[in-house]
DNA sequence: CAGGATCCCGGAAGATACTG
DNA sequence: CAGTATCTTCCGGGATCCTG
């Protein structure tokens, strides 16, 4: 097992972990784990999507080759989006981390609770100590 | 298999996802990884990252339950951090992205660089219609 | 040593308007 | 329909200074 691994796949894992991590990306994934879609398919499913961020973040997916884009050159326009070979396999760390979260989701709220309930009383002490 | 989930568990899937997509989270979990650690040697360790960061990061992830923050009340201040048992059990599922990261390092480059090519191949295109 | 408090900047992302 | 262009707003995050 080795110690030390090379700086340029390391940051690769950095990249795609911000790309997952961020806003839109993992939405647009599962929506197209279903199957193909097309770009108002996918505009009305991501509730809340701009459609400027769609476009952002789908050609972010085709630039890393997790999705394929194709133009079907008849009028008016029609565009279908879907998950590469790599894009699909993708799914499957991805669904790890959704497991582990559903898994521990009680522990996490649980965590949150104490942390903010032991807060808010650190705070009252010390108002307590200003005030005093 | 459901088809529908808990709004509130997704929610906090999402929350999870853009933790580990910091900048930061990853590297100070994998670092706790091999052991508790003091928020300079963490400092030291992350390079690049600056204190008031750290110091963010380590409070989210405690709050979230997947850091223990112990205080030694000896001068000068000691402080240790150590995954939790969620903690650790959270790095499963990061090293399986990491391990697709790495499987897929070259496909994921290869795709950017044809992504690449395209493009400016497309704008050089378009210049010529401009310039014609 | 381990932070808290401020200031500040660049980039991410929303809203809106326009187009092939 | 499927975008692009532009403007503006917001906030992550770095730099710096201060403290128990």
């Amino acid at each position: 097992m080795p110690k030390h691994y090379d700086p340029e796949k390391c940051q690769t894992v950095s990249e795609m972990l911000s790309r997952i991590g961020d806003k839109w990306s993992v939405l647009v994934i599962m929506m197209l784990g279903d199957g193909p879609a097309r770009f108002s398919d996918l505009k009305r499913a991501v509730v809340g999507i701009s459609q400027r961020m769609l476009t952002l973040t789908l050609r972010a997916l085709e630039r890393d080759g997790l999705v394929r884009r194709t133009v079907y050159p008849t009028v008016p326009p029609r565009v279908e989006y879907e998950l590469t070979a790599l894009g699909q396999s993708l799914r499957e760390p991805i669904q790890a981390m959704g497991g582990w979260v559903f898994a521990n989701h009680d522990k996490i709220h649980a965590a949150r609770a104490e942390f903010d309930r032991r807060n808010d009383a650190e705070r009252a002490d010390q108002k307590i100590i200003k005030l005093g």
